[in-house]
DNA sequence: CTTATAAATGTTATATTATTACATACTGTT
DNA sequence: AACAGTATGTAATAATATAACATTTATAAG
């Protein structure tokens, strides 16, 4: 069972546009849609996000710099993360598999390092994109 | 066997400085390095850095917007690159491990997505940072 | 209810990362 | 020589992210 997380003002404006959004949000595109809400400053949007982040209810896709609202439902694997990304269309999806995220939670290697934490992400291109 | 590729003067100095350094380079630090070389502008930097990247001789490392050599002799699998990153030293090494390669490289979801690179980061505390 | 503490907000300025645009030069091939 | 492709030089600017400081709100303990 999940933590419920009140979240706050600001929080709750800014998770409320990226999950209505159909892909990732970059930030400051975020800030100039919630600027008519009261949101001035990069620094609102950039905190908001921080949060959302460490509580899993948004990702950030590092190769792009953007937040996508995670897929699973509040995210239980907030620290074990995977998506797929088409190189044509920017299409991103967060990927859902338990067989890899148990591969990848369980991995180790000889370097002696315990891994609590990874981010995965595959480029491709999507079905629409390989058809044309 | 890989394609030998010619480095331009501006590619070469920022290669070798990569290269012999400790751990990620950021571009800026890059730029600052070799300015006594000429390189006088970031545009300079990025330029030989795409294309370092893109013929594998080196890797970004996209939490972190810092570029790293390849440390598996001029990587065959430049589009397949892990990494483990250490979250207190910030010490960062290609990981390079068949199993887990060939495991990602054929990975395959419902999507109908077909991947062609992917890139993992693995976080967590190296050997001597979980010891303090 | 009061006090203490942590979390969130507001605001300004600034730092860091990356690209656009345009002119020029070098490299290898026909 | 002509051409195509790659690389370079330079200036300006765009995009992403954080520092510093003052204030306010939420939560919990006494
Ligand atoms: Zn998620
Ligand atoms: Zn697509
Ligand atoms: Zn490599
Ligand atoms: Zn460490």
């Amino acid at each position: 069972m999940q933590k419920e997380h009140n979240l706050s003002k600001n929080q709750k404006i800014i998770f409320d546009l990226i999950d209505k959004s159909r892909g990732p949000m970059k930030a400051y595109s975020i800030l100039f849609n919630v600027q008519k809400k009261g949101i001035k400053a990069p620094l609102q949007v950039y905190r908001a996000l921080d949060k959302l982040v460490e509580i899993g209810k948004i990702h950030k896709i590092e190769s792009r710099n953007a937040f996508i609202a995670c897929q699973n439902s509040s995210c239980q694997i907030s620290k074990a993360t995977a998506f797929s990304i088409c190189e044509s269309c920017e299409n991103v999806s967060e990927i859902s598999n338990l067989k890899l995220s148990k591969y990848l939670s369980n991995f180790s290697d000889s370097s002696g390092m315990k891994y609590s934490k990874y981010n995965l992400e595959f480029f491709g291109l999507c079905k629409k994109c390989k058809s044309k």
